[in-house]
DNA sequence: TTTTTTAGTTAGTTTTGACTAACTTTTGAC
DNA sequence: GTCAAAAGTTAGTCAAAACTAACTAAAAAA
């Protein structure tokens, strides 16, 4: 509802409801917390934030849930990632680093960018079954 | 000397200065200011960290300079912008926004993932000769 | 059921990096 | 050579996002 542009690091906090709540069921404070390496206040105060949003709903002491608004939200954030990170696993990166650096990136590149990154990763896959099919071929 | 890890901003300060004396031979505080898109004071603050850091030389009330060690990290600073950049070129996107995306991907991506980068593009140049060569002859 | 431990919250501090306002130096027009 | 404009500096404010310490609620163990 609120159309307020989410930060860097609350897009973060989103993120990760979402995920422990695909992961786990739910997302509890603790959890998140240890999940981005921060202290437990800096998790509450990230989501008083994305409630005033309207982004995420939270009875005291308990876990975090998304609102509808939060869940297209988080999932299009969510899609980034996968997106990015599967986009350095291609360049060759090691899994641990591209989460890490898909983690970064996510934030900050241009619409225009990310386009092309779907370009490129999109096509790629079916270029990479037609040359493993050449390679076979070329093989016997 | 001071092998004091800089923070991204002063990452961009740095290279700021740099660029500017590569550019107009000097990198006067307004111009520092004007091509970051901050006013004169933050600058002045960057200015006093980076002399601390042993990086940058200023006499009152004149324009910045670098010191042998402002100038070798400001060098691979630069470098690394200049890799990103190229590389966001080839995946198809318009030269301004590859500037722009380039300059905050810098700051952020691990050392294997800007390698990864680097064996992408470097390669890049030479298969791209070999197929522009390749479609000539096709066509004739 | 009481108590202890764990999880969550609140209040207040710190750091970073921006800002404005006010002041100083330098430059350049006259 | 003087004075106005431009450039640079200094001091102090603000917001974001982390932290610690202290408090409260809930869950688990006794």
């Amino acid at each position: 509802m609120d159309h307020t542009k989410l930060t860097q690091s609350l897009e973060d906090y989103l993120e990760m409801v979402h995920m422990l709540r695909l992961a786990n069921g739910i997302a509890r404070v603790k959890d998140i917390a240890a999940a981005l390496s921060v202290k437990m206040p800096s998790v509450a105060k990230a989501m008083v934030e994305l409630k005033k949003m309207g982004l995420v709903r939270q009875e005291p002491y308990s876990g975090v849930e998304l609102t509808e608004e939060g869940q297209r939200v988080a999932t299009m954030i969510l899609n980034r990632h996968i997106l990015l990170k599967g986009f350095l696993i291609k360049l060759g990166v090691s899994e641990a680093i591209a989460d890490k650096d898909a983690c970064c990136m996510e934030h900050i590149l241009s619409a225009e960018t990310l386009g092309k990154i779907e370009d490129f990763v999109k096509p790629m896959d079916a270029i990479s079954s037609v040359k493993k099919a050449k390679i076979v071929k070329n093989t016997k």
